[in-house]
DNA sequence: TGCATCATGTAAAATGTTACATGATTGG
DNA sequence: CCAATCATGTAACATTTTACATGATGCA
């Protein structure tokens, strides 16, 4: 996969700019599958345009200058190309808060700090969630049984989501547990590392 | 965040090298939330060892030579100031799967194929799945309450897209549905777009 | 008139990956 | 003894974002 692809998809849905693109990345729907700004996007329409992929028309839309770009027969045969290729499986999500809910332990945090955290998170998914369920039926973006197969899935996955951010704010608010699983001790030991550290420090500012 | 908040809360873990690392990305619980090439640790230990936030000891594990790095006073201060800092929302994933069912109805691709890639996709993440199920309980790897939490977030998720796709594949066995949403009709007109592109080229070839 | 938005583009800076170089040790 | 793995590191390369430059139009 490369954005070559997803510009290509993008132009295939309907002919446009590169303003276009990026607003469809801000606020459309393929803003919740990837994200581009404008110095990548321009730069890689030059490049396509050259290499025969696209091809621009100089059109104008109320009076304001604006280039539409159209695949041509090589585009969309690149993009057919590439559509029946075996799909990448999709890289690690770097998720902020679930790295920092695997490192909260051992570096002794408050429960009531992550319990807010989860807090944010809920409020924010939710109004994604909502979003989208407006998006599929908002008289304007072009929807059709693929692209609601994909609403569906963001849908199922926020809502997985939602659940479970409620539970595990449920059990945080309750006693802590033991470690499921520490063959090494690393829980006891983490203690006494972090005391020697914070110890050295200490006789450091002495000197 | 960064790599080096990472880097840091692999770390508190438990001390660890650059190789270790590594490991801990491809095969141990890290790798289900980021990636990192050695090319990417190692120069940022070298940085993070400058700045004072990791210290390094000589250690010689079954008479190979290691560098096992430990947080330093500043290290856990750090650690413990991005845990508290509200957690960025995951920015989108970018799943080429997804982003191809996205472009698949205007492209006028076979149903078919994409079955064949939802088939794909199902056994890839069920092996997914049984990893993770087994990691928690292998055996070796630290689990504590909030590692767990971690671990049944990916799970739910994935259960939510095996379902997803089992349903995805019935309904792309039955016959295709019209567009639920098309104000613009580019249904229609994407056909003459896509001819009148193949013609233009037949005609240049022609030349 | 002046600010927000539309619209395109470039160059510098940041960031990360790939490929390579190096060398020790373990196990078949 | 030789290949695989352990282990660290660098430099070239690829890619992307940020910041900046430019200019037109709509509207208050």
């Amino acid at each position: 996969m490369s954005i070559d692809h997803i510009v290509l998809g993008l132009i295939s849905l309907n002919p446009c700019s590169g303003y276009d693109m990026k607003m469809e990345f801000e606020q459309g729907g393929a803003g919740m599958l990837s994200a581009l700004s404008f110095g990548s996007i321009y730069p890689h329409l030059k490049q396509m345009e050259q290499d025969g992929l696209v091809a621009a028309v100089q059109a104008d839309e109320n009076g304001r200058r604006k280039k539409v770009y159209e695949l041509t027969a090589q585009g969309w045969e690149e993009l057919s190309d590439w559509l029946e290729q075996r799909p990448a499986y999709p890289i690690p999500m770097r998720d902020d808060l679930l790295l920092k809910m695997l490192f909260w332990g051992t570096a002794g945090e408050e429960r009531e700090k992550l319990i807010t955290h989860l807090q944010v998170r809920r409020t924010e998914s939710n109004d994604l969630l909502n979003y989208i369920r407006d998006w599929q039926s908002n008289g304007k973006s072009f929807v059709d049984e693929y692209t609601e197969l994909v609403l569906t899935y963001i849908q199922t996955r926020m809502e997985a989501e939602l659940n479970w951010i409620e539970k595990a704010i449920e059990q945080l608010k309750g006693e802590p547990h033991l470690p499921v699983q520490d063959p090494h001790w690393l829980s006891v030991l983490q203690k006494a590392r972090k005391n020697r550290a914070l110890m050295r420090e200490e006789s450091t500012q002495e000197e």
